[in-house]
RNA sequence: GCUCAUAUAGCUCAGUCGGUAGAGCACUUCCUUGGUAAGGAAGAGGUCACCGGUUCAAAUCCGGUUAUGAGCUCCA
């Protein structure tokens, strides 16, 4: 005789067992329409679920995130039966649901084709017209191993053997089709509403690249048609806003054949860059710390010290010359190490804070080069603090105040962290683990800040915070980071004296709050979609005339912004104000200023917005005014 | 690095069955002096990524290389 409460707390009893759907039914017949699933005290389950004991339920639809993850995972499904009735030959794997919607890895002797794909599409089509009822068995794992080699589908026969044999495992059969899942599904493939085939990608089995690659098929699923819509449309505004494009069609920088994963900037790019790059010095300058500039090239010598040319001999691009072997330097830490190991330190000079904007090379694996966004040549806004142990958590605190302060200047709101702690291999001492792991913690804590653990997930020399800012499209990219090293101060011999009079070895922080400038103007540029702030618009203002016997007065106007340090052009060509007005527009650039007879007689400037506002006649002490305010509040 | 795909004018792209290369925009010149997102005319532009093979003949078919793209793996 269960009693059912449900989440408004109303309880409702039974005479006997009764699933979810039972359930829903019981309450309307539109609600076990809509019901996709369950969740009994807490735990998600199938709709056909039996219910015997007094349980919590909440019944999920598709207006729940776990309805639309269930029918997510159902289409995954789908995908395989419908694979599997046109191509009998091929095997399937898994097929989870992933952000947004699903895929499914399959082993097949031909890779499949964009024209497969459509055809498969239609066989799903077809699958979910057939509304096959979706029915969840269970077996012993010995027996399932059984069933799966007994069908040819041996990489699902691997995945269960490798399941401790005393579990059961459930089966879910749709139609003739059967798959290993621990569920739950829908209830039928009827269920199945809004759904597209995206992409065919190669993915190792296991994850592990030293196994075969299988062929991974990309769907996305939603709750409703127009969700599913909506999904896509949101995809080509992201492609719209791709750096890459927008570099070529704003003249920022290119890439070339010659130099693979390392960026020609332009005049316009460049421009952007060292906006930021001043912006970042200023920021240091007034944080406390010191800047450096170390050696691009160093003896192999001190990266086989430092323990890089173990872990990451085959990424450095090394050269050589009189006989000796040079690492193209792939971080920073090492020099800054050497410029804090001339002179004796004493603990009153502790905390320094050495920064640099240091251009590292790694050799990067040539798959995973993306535009801006993964280099082979970068900057970091890189810098390191040696401090005592005690001094910790004030720096941990100190620097994520400069890096809050750093991302909403650019316009980030929405910062995720995580704290990463102490993995398997790791150096250095338990005490020193708790005692960093807790400065990190406390730091975070004593600002009121959400984190989220990442257990295991620390560099091997100490724990770590890592940055992720959300871009308007609610794309997550890290950036900032700080690590704590217990490690390399004391592989590379730096000391410092103590109170007591002995010989200590300091602590290093690593941190940056870009990470990448190349990186980070990637993302600045998709943010921003191309039209930058003010601050960092590469040409501020363009100055147009409308017929030749403005010419000088637009030059006047030009050479005055110009004075008081704005990024201005002129544009004199013999082309109509329309035309002019189009080309800059398309170039994003913030100011449009336009003068003809009026602006001549009445000695002002006709003003328009990048958002295409006519800000009418103004006087320059107006403008000046107006884009002065504009840039020291950053809009 | 792995799987698959792609590489044609400055840009975006077309090029059928293998038969010596095409559009729009941009560019140059001329006309036009026009008030808020494309004024008109003419002209110039390519060793079809690179190397090799098949063929009477290759942008086109085949192999390799490089780069790029989508993923996978990796990222001090």
């Amino acid at each position: 005789m269960p009693v059912i409460t449900l989440p408004d707390g109303s309880k409702r009893e039974f005479d006997s067992a009764v699933t979810v759907m039972d359930v829903a039914q019981s309450i309307g017949s539109g609600l076990a329409k809509a019901t996709l699933a369950g969740k009994v005290d807490g735990q998600l389950v199938d709709a056909s679920q039996l219910i015997e004991q007094d349980s919590a339920l909440q019944i999920i639809t598709a207006k729940d995130e776990e309805g639309v993850e269930v029918i997510r995972h159902s289409t995954a499904h789908l995908l395989a039966q419908a694979v599997k009735q046109l191509f009998p030959e091929a095997q399937v794997t898994i097929g989870p649901s992933i952000d947004n919607g699903f895929y499914y890895d399959f082993s097949y002797e031909r890779t499949f084709t964009p024209d497969d794909l459509k055809v498969i599409e239609k066989k799903m089509q077809q699958l979910v017209s057939e509304n096959f009822e979706i029915t969840r068995s269970t077996l012993s794992r010995d027996e399932a191993v059984k069933y799966f080699r007994g069908i040819g589908e041996d990489y699902k026969a691997e995945i269960i053997e490798s399941i401790p044999a005393n579990e059961d495992l459930s089966l879910y059969t749709q139609g003739e089709f059967t798959d290993l899942c621990r569920g739950p599904h829908l209830p039928s493939t009827g269920k199945i509403k809004a759904f597209k085939l995206m992409k065919i990608a190669g993915a190792y089995w296991r994850g592990n690249s030293d196994n075969e690659m299988l062929q991974r098929i990309y769907g996305t699923a939603w709750a409703d048609k127009k969700d599913l819509k909506a999904y896509l449309h949101r995809l080509e505004e992201a492609e719209k806003r791709d750096h890459r494009k927008l570099a070529k069609s704003l003249d920022l920088f290119h890439t070339q054949e010659e130099a693979p994963g390392m960026v020609f900037w332009h005049d316009k790019g460049w421009t952007i860059y060292q906006q930021v790059e001043q912006y970042m010095r200023e920021k240091l300058r007034v944080n406390g710390y010191g800047e450096v500039k170390t050696p691009q090239v160093v003896d192999r010598s001190l990266w086989e010290k430092s323990g890089h040319w173990d872990k990451f001999g085959d990424m450095i691009f090394t050269t050589h010359s009189d006989h000796r072997d040079f690492a193209i330097k792939p971080m920073n830490c090492p020099c800054h190490i050497q410029v804090y190991n001339q002179g004796l330190k004493s603990y009153r000079d502790l905390p320094i804070r050495m920064a640099e904007f240091g251009s590292c090379h790694r050799n990067e694996p040539s798959g995973t080069l993306h535009g801006l966004m993964r280099v082979r040549n970068f900057v970091q806004d890189d810098a390191h603090i040696f401090c005592t142990e005690s001094q910790i958590q004030d720096e941990v605190s100190t620097f994520i105040d400069m890096l809050f302060d750093v991302y909403k200047d650019f316009g980030f709101d929405n910062i995720l962290i995580k704290l990463s702690t102490r993995p398997e291999n790791r150096v250095g001492s338990d005490e020193d683990w708790d005692k960093a792991e807790k400065a990190l913690e406390v730091a975070l804590d004593n600002k009121g800040l959400a984190w989220e653990l990442q257990p295991g997930e620390g560099a091997f020399y100490g724990p770590k915070i890592e940055f992720s800012l959300k871009d308007c499209l609610d794309r997550v990219w890290q950036c900032g980071t700080i690590q704590v090293d217990f490690s390399m101060p004391g592989r590379l011999d730096a000391t410092y004296i103590a109170e007591d009079g002995s010989k200590q070895v300091p602590v290093m922080l690593h941190r940056a709050v870009l990470g990448s400038l190349e990186r980070f103007i990637g993302i600045l540029i998709e943010h921003h979609a191309g039209t930058f702030p003010l601050w960092l618009s590469p040409v501020q203002v363009v100055v147009m005339n409308i017929a030749d016997r403005h010419e000088e007065y637009a030059e006047q106007v030009c050479q005055e912004l110009e004075k008081q340090g704005y990024r201005v052009k002129i544009d004199l060509r013999n082309e109509k104000i329309g035309f002019k007005i189009r080309e800059h527009s398309m170039q994003r650039v913030p100011y449009l200023l336009i003068i003809g007879d009026t602006e001549l007689e009445n000695q002002t400037i006709a003003v328009r917005s990048q958002k295409g506002e006519d800000l009418g006649s103004l006087s320059m002490a107006d403008f000046a005014e107006r884009l002065s305010s504009e840039i020291t509040n950053r809009k």
